[in-house]
DNA sequence: CCATTAACTGACT
DNA sequence: AGTCAGTTAATGG
């Protein structure tokens, strides 16, 4: 497993799951073989709010296919920190042998999750050569971006820290160029990604839209690339 | 100072 | 009734 600290104020964590972010796992395989992949599976309807993932769950590997799902941390005092955002192709399980205690997946929009058990899955990957240089792929490219993340904890004020979750949870936008658009999120949830207040979100958001550097339309959050550094 | 906490408010479901 | 965003006063490192 991975161990990763993230130095948020005081606190230090260890990441229990894993998860990979938006991969189409067995997209390229042909369709014969495909189904007999996807006979190992089972898809379940899931309702916001749903943890789809808790600690002690280890024989089980999830495939996001429709919706969103937060992966988060629980600390001594019920403060929940959100390590990742799911999206469809995303894949995610435990890795450890060992019980987990604080980490949780829920189900932030209606979805549906695909599951297969973690033996299976591992027994497929290894009869699909193409399947696993797609997984090591993306987990090396993720890796990489974790040391920034963790980095940001520790040395940024809560600005910059805000800053670069944005640029980080910006996507292209399709209508202009060089315009970045976030998924509506509660300041709560921004909040949880960086270990800061919502109240101090709130106060930053505004500021960043005092100053042109971000724009807002409800909650989705539009940013061009220059204008924020 | 900088940021968090607590508390209250109005808006929106 | 519950969630969310915005504001302010008090507190602490």
């Amino acid at each position: 497993m991975f161990r990763h600290t993230l130095t948020g104020g005081q606190q230090t964590m260890t990441k229990k799951i894993w998860y990979l972010q938006q991969l189409d796992l067995f997209e390229d395989l042909p369709s014969g073989t495909l189904i007999e992949v996807e006979s190992h599976f089972h898809m379940k309807e899931c309702r916001k709010g749903t943890l789809v993932f808790s600690p002690g769950d280890t024989n089980t590997v999830y495939i996001v296919k429709r919706g969103r799902v937060q992966v988060y941390a629980v600390h001594e005092q019920g403060k929940k920190f959100i390590l990742d955002v799911l999206h469809p192709g995303s894949v995610f399980g435990d890795l450890t042998a060992k019980n987990s205690r604080e980490v949780f997946a829920e189900v932030l929009s209606d979805s549906y999750i695909c599951s297969i058990n973690k033996n299976d899955f591992f027994t497929l990957i290894s009869q699909h050569p193409p399947v696993a240089h797609k997984l090591m792929r993306t987990l090396f490219e993720q890796l990489s971006t974790l040391e920034n993340k963790a980095a940001s904890l520790a040395h940024d004020n809560v600005l910059n820290r805000l800053i670069k979750l944005i640029k980080n949870l910006g996507r292209p936008s399709i209508k202009a160029q060089n315009m970045y658009v976030i998924e509506p999120f509660t300041h709560e949830q921004l909040a949880q990604m960086i270990g800061i207040s919502r109240q101090t979100v709130t106060t930053l958001l505004n500021q960043l839209e005092q100053e042109q550097r971000i724009k807002r339309k409800g909650k989705y959050i539009y940013f061009h690339k220059n204008k924020l550094q």
